[in-house]
This record gives structure tokens, C-alpha cells and sequence, in this order.
DNA sequence: CCCGCCTGTGAAGAACTATTCACAAGAAAT
DNA sequence: ATTTCTTGTGAATAGTTCTTCACAGGCGGG
């Protein structure tokens, strides 16, 4: 379940928020300050920080600025009753994921919301080292052509795969295929056959997918 | 439109074949040898091959070789009266698609040849250029940080994205930009500022599908 | 005008990736 | 038994990609 910190000084706002986010499945805290939301964030790690801009004493965007120097991961929703251009460019280079105005519609922070964990979701992804290893996998054509002929013919000794690719050096093919084996893309039997692993049949089905999406 | 050679000494098949594949919106040509289809492949490049193993003069496999020497990029599917597993393993092993038995439910061969068009289709986008730029420029994470940002944040200038990364050395940045630009996937406006360009839409949509398709 | 910041270039080298080569153990064929 | 083919290993080398650094023009503020 994700944590929401709700940072506002009016109680009765902080109050309606909790109550509207807990009624949508998430787990909520409030802070009246910004100093109470540093603390806090210290102490535990939230998802989303629905921050006031306008706050006594800190100001909103240092308020976001030492927040995510804290938990540079956090994202925060800016929430003002003043909107101005210049602020909301402001925030959003201190990298503020959203900025809405006071007053708003339920519907429209919660969609904000859902679209900022959904992004978050996405950076996990982007920084995942499997993520990696796969990509670095697909980035070479000897690569891709030895899990396109695995795929289409489900079971390949090494001199098989070497003559149908044209390669002279079939060391060079065992080189590749080591790499894929350690990637997990492609496995072994005992008969030393190569084969596409589970891993390498979610690969395929990326391959077919990126096919979608370049122009040929 | 998807042009098919079919190569038997049958003149009453080639004839049925002809007509149930021009109905199935194929272009056709027939040849009765093995010497002719070699001769008609020499002068014009089918998309697919249909092969009579069984034919005078010259054995299926050596047909099948050299029709593959001419056009390597031609798909042969053999199709035998006498179907042995070594035949056909043989046959697979030197490059045919498939391998059919007569007699055959027509339904079957159009789904074999579907089949194997779609993998040749695959085939393109392995090998192709563009698919290779794009995958590079994927597979480093600092390239992959700047398409999350830009995609997050529309328009950034250089130092923004610098800072935003944490990366202390902006020429660091500059290069990866430079590298993103020429594949396309990032542009620059006249203010000089980043944004991702269309061909980076697109692969917005591959990373997230590959997401999708990643153990996390 | 001078200073500092932004946006770059180009060269040098480090780090990583890919190829080639010499070699070898084991299986299969002759 | 000898030869040939398969499946590798490991080291040297070549090639690419990435990082770092020195430098420089443009632009805005004091």
C-alpha cells in the first residue's frame, strides 16, 4: 500500500485529504509544518508528499528542495492557493512531479496521483540492472540473430548456430551465446544444446513488440 | 503483395496450389525443376519458396542450398509425398521454414506460410539499422535517465538535466544528448532546449512495455 | 568591462565489448 | 587407432563507447 504525507498548516484541510485518500486504499500522515514533514520523512520513507506551497516560516520550494535532498526517491505534489507560472516553473525544476491549484476537484489530485506513482514505477524499471542486462543483450545483431534463430527453431547446437549466421569463428558465437546464458536469456541442456530460457521468450515477445513501434 | 514460387514436377498440383494461393491474395509463379525455380529466383526475389523434395535431377536438400546461396533471405518451405524425420531435420538444418507432408489440408499451408511470413517479417527488424540505434541508445542508463526525464518533464535545458542526474561533469551529459540527437529520439529547439523528439515517443512506449516484461 | 554561468567542442585516455587465435578434451566417424 | 568434428577456454588484440579535461564563445548582471 503507498504512504501519503499530507503537508498542510490548516487541520481541516489536512483532515479532508486524509479522509479522501484512506477512502481511495491509501495509507496516510500529516504534517502542520514543514520542519514536521522533514522529520517525519527522516524517520520513514513515503511515496507521494502533497506539500502547501504556502507554509509560515519555510518557504515551499526549499521545503521541497531539502525534502528530496533527504529522500531524493519521494515524489512531491506541489498544492498552492496562489498559483503563479513562476512558481510552478520553479517547483517543478526543483523536481516537484506535479502542481496543482487550490482550490481543486478530488478526482483530478487523485488521477494526479495514480500518474505520478505510475512514473514512479517507471524509474524503478529504468534503473533496474536486469533491465540493463537485457538491453545490453538486445543492442547487439549477432545477439538478437541467435535469439531469432532459437526462437524459430526452439533447439540449436553451437555449429548449427554458427553456420546459419555465416560466422567463420565459432568461438566468437560461444563468446555471444556465454553472455546470453548469463543474462539468462538463453540456457543449456545436458546435451549441450542452447535453447531460449523463460527470460528469452519474454525477450521475443519484447522484440515483437518494438517491431510495433519503429518504422521500417 | 507477397510473391510465393512453387516448384513441383506436378503440373495438376502447381495448377490447384496456384489457384488456392492467388485466391488467398498471393502473387504466384510456378516452376517445374529445380533448374527453373534457381533461374526464376535468379531474375526476380520471391518472398517464399513452396519445394517439392521429391523431384528429378536434383535432391531437395541440394535445391534447397542453392536456392538459399541465391536468395538468402528467401523462406523455403519444403513440401514431400515421403516424409521421413531425417529428411526433415536435414531440411530445417540447411534453412527451410518448414516442413510439410502430402497430402496437406490447404488451411494448414496458408497457416504455415502466415507463420513464416510474420517471421520474416521479425527478421527485418533485427537486423535493421534503426532497431540497432535505438536499442544502443537504450542500453546505457544514463541515456535512459534522460528519457525519463524529458518524457517527465517535456523541455529541459542542459543543466537542469545535469543536475537532475547528479552528474557533477555536464560535457558527460552533452555527449549522451549529442548520441540521443543522432538517433533521433531527442531534439533541440532554437532556445536550446531538449525535448524528447517522436522516434523518442516510441520509445517511451518500448520501455514501458518492456517493463511489463521484466521481473522486478 | 569583468565575472560567472550556460552551452558546447575536441582530444586523450580509461573502460568496456568484441574478435581472433592457439590450443585442447571428448565424441563420432573411418 | 587415427582422424575429424564439436564444444569449449583463455589470452592477446582490436574496436567502441564513455569519461575526463582543457578550453572557448555567448550572454546577462553588477
Amino acid at each position: 500500500m503507498k504512504k501519503i504525507l499530507i503537508v498542510d498548516d490548516d487541520a481541516e484541510f489536512r483532515l479532508n485529504l486524509t479522509e479522501v485518500l484512506t477512502g481511495a486504499g491509501y495509507r496516510t500522515e500529516s504534517a502542520a509544518s514543514a520542519q514536521e514533514a522533514i522529520a517525519r520523512s527522516e524517520e520513514e520513507e513515503f511515496d507521494i508528499i502533497l506539500l502547501d506551497f504556502m507554509m509560515p516560516k519555510m518557504n515551499g520550494i526549499d521545503s521541497l528542495r531539502t525534502l528530496r535532498r533527504v529522500r531524493p526517491k519521494v515524489k512531491v505534489i506541489m498544492i498552492t492557493a496562489f498559483a503563479t507560472v513562476e512558481n510552478a516553473v520553479d517547483a517543478m525544476k526543483k523536481g516537484a512531479s506535479d502542481y496543482i491549484s487550490k482550490p481543486f476537484k478530488i478526482e483530478a489530485l487523485l488521477t494526479t496521483i495514480r500518474r505520478v506513482l505510475e512514473e514512479a514505477k517507471f524509474e524503478v524499471c529504468v534503473n533496474n540492472p536486469d533491465f540493463d542486462r537485457t538491453l545490453s543483450s538486445l543492442a547487439n545483431p549477432i545477439r538478437r540473430n541467435i535469439i531469432k534463430l532459437l526462437h524459430a527453431r526452439e533447439n540449436m547446437r553451437l555449429m548449427e548456430i554458427t553456420r546459419e549466421l555465416g560466422i567463420d569463428d565459432h568461438t566468437k558465437v560461444v563468446f555471444h551465446l556465454k553472455l546470453l546464458k548469463e543474462a539468462g536469456i538463453v540456457e543449456q541442456d545436458k546435451e549441450k544444446s542452447y535453447s531460449l530460457a523463460k527470460e528469452g521468450k519474454r525477450t521475443i515477445d519484447c522484440l515483437r513488440m518494438l517491431e510495433n513501434y519503429l518504422p521500417l
